[in-house]
DNA sequence: CTGAAAGCGCTTACAG
DNA sequence: CTGAAAGCGCTTACAG
């Protein structure tokens, strides 16, 4: 392929004028930047990045890792990152990790040996949290979760404080038998807390046999639910800690013919869209998702810039949105 | 953070020697050897893959691309492909596109741009399919499909003559009433000519309510080919064009409480190794997943070596493998 | 408006 | 066994 001296030679200009042609400065005169422009096209040139970035010390390359891109929660997150990284001109590249430790810690490499500037790591697995917590000495920031002595900058809401409510709430409205749908993610241990609390305050013992686990995929925590609501004894309420499984339930509910909120109540987390068009429209927890995003690409580039920089945690509000699927019979 | 200098200086050798000693030379002494390790724990040095990298020429990063992580076809291509990349001393970097152009696309750029030496894309989309095999000049192999004129190399099996044995097997066993279930994968149209033919052989009109389209995520699967089986007047026979999909038919045939294969045979695509194991056995096509992954390394990296080299499209054999989803009854 | 030259962090042929 | 130096493909301060 051909490189930036073929460039220049076959133009009749220095390497200098071609590197101003490909970043847009202004100082070129239109004849030579159509020149250029002219040959880089014939010869198929591209723009080598291994020396640009060398040059810069900078790809201006953002991992984000996510453990599924089905799953509109880290949509919407990845949307508010985009949103700095473009005013920013960083590019985003997106990892799917599955929760996979190794395929976390692949990625974080990528970081260590400069073929990125940096990465947030939406949810992740247990072991690779605990690592970013110790040892870490990258630009790295932690979105979702939040726990203290932290070596990497997290963003989140106050996880256990909102599960709190959202328990709460069905305890209000009458519920005793309450289940919690728990996941795998590092904050449904804080989520668990919150669980715990409301039901100790009520002095409500909790059954065992109504907390249980669930993918956060759409299909696949329909059949993990599907066991709960056909316990003979059956929670008359349900709090899910992401809204995936909670429109999960509304639909194996609606298969097994439970009315929702009168038979059954369910209370999600996140508010992704899907929660208001529903019927019946999904009761959650809202997570400012975007603006959670944006936090992250924000702390994160603001590292990147400078290392030394203090960027602390930041908690962000949450609401709790009460619509039908909880509204009291 | 430290550079290659700095480490160097501290160990007092030259850069060269600190290579070196990375690069596990035989040339170094054992305790020039020692003092430099030491000094690179110390300072923990990371060495720039952009350096070296730019240096070399070459990333010996090889991207790896497939629409979905969750598919077992797509884990045992990838293990094929991991077998030769390590006997070789190369990286993959595994991209879930979701089947998205624009990912692709993404991905192919950063080929373009040297951060990876070269990509295998298995199942690509229709479009991005279409641009590699016209315009084309960087080192990619395509894996599962295969048309010709391709101006990138090909890996795959026959899939119209796979399909034309798979429902030419239900029409000999005494089936009339045959359903297809077709994916959204660029093979997809050629394994429905082989369904096409197969059944225009026995005079048989098609039923365009029996040809379908299902998602190939297992979960998502089961709600895509629900409707097909409570139809008043259902098919006796399916083709699926993959196993996750044909596994998904099993699952919600036992729910319907249909028997297989009394009521309904069914054919699968791929054999992954659930195929074996399910209650009834899966009839499937059997494609040499790990074998199509090992040539598509091999023949990506002799493209990579010399970007002249003729590398011809490879047809694989594959295996029509009846089981009990599909025995005479 | 444009070019010559230094330098980003590496590796390796050459010399000793 | 080890070092000085050139060079991978870029960008940019400096000079003109």
């Amino acid at each position: 392929m051909a490189d930036i001296h073929e460039v220049a030679r076959e133009a009749g200009v220095s390497v200098a004028t071609v590197s101003r042609v490909l970043n847009n400065h202004s100082s070129v005169s239109a004849k030579t930047r159509k020149k250029v422009e002219e040959v880089i096209e014939r010869l198929n040139y591209e723009p080598n990045m291994l020396g640009k970035s060398l040059r810069a010390s900078r790809s201006h390359r953002l991992l984000v890792l996510i453990p599924d891109i089905s799953n509109p929660f880290y949509a919407k997150v990845v949307s508010g990152i985009e949103s700095v990284a473009k005013a920013n001109h960083n590019n985003i590249m997106l990892c799917t990790t599955d929760s996979s430790t190794e395929r976390e810690l692949f990625y974080y490499d990528m970081v260590k040996k400069k073929l990125a500037d940096g990465m947030i790591t939406i949810d992740p697995s247990f072991e690779f949290y605990e690592l970013l917590t110790t040892t870490n000495r990258y630009p790295v920031v932690i979105c979702g979760e939040h726990v203290g002595n932290a070596n990497a900058p997290c963003v989140s809401i106050d996880n256990t404080k909102a599960a709190y409510k959202a328990v709460k709430h069905l305890l209000t409205i009458g519920h005793r038998k309450i289940a919690l749908v728990n996941s795998n993610i590092y904050t449904a241990g804080l989520r668990q807390q919150g669980y715990l609390r409301a039901l100790e305050e009520h002095g409500i013992e909790v059954d065992s046999r109504w907390v249980v686990h669930a993918d956060l995929g759409f299909e696949r925590a329909q059949l993990d639910v599907r066991e709960l609501l056909t316990m003979q004894e059956r929670p008359t309420a349900i709090f899910a800690v992401s809204d995936t499984i909670a429109l999960s339930i509304l639909k194996v509910a609606k298969d097994l013919g439970l009315r929702v909120p009168e038979e059954l109540a369910v209370v999600g987390f996140d508010n992704i869209d899907f929660a208001a068009v529903m019927n019946p429209t999904l009761t959650t927890v809202s997570q400012p998702m975007f603006d959670m995003g944006r936090h992250s690409g924000a702390m994160l580039l603001r590292r990147i810039a400078d290392s030394e920089a203090v960027v602390n945690n930041i908690s962000l509000d949450h609401d709790l949105i009460i619509r039908e699927s909880t509204m009291k019979y």
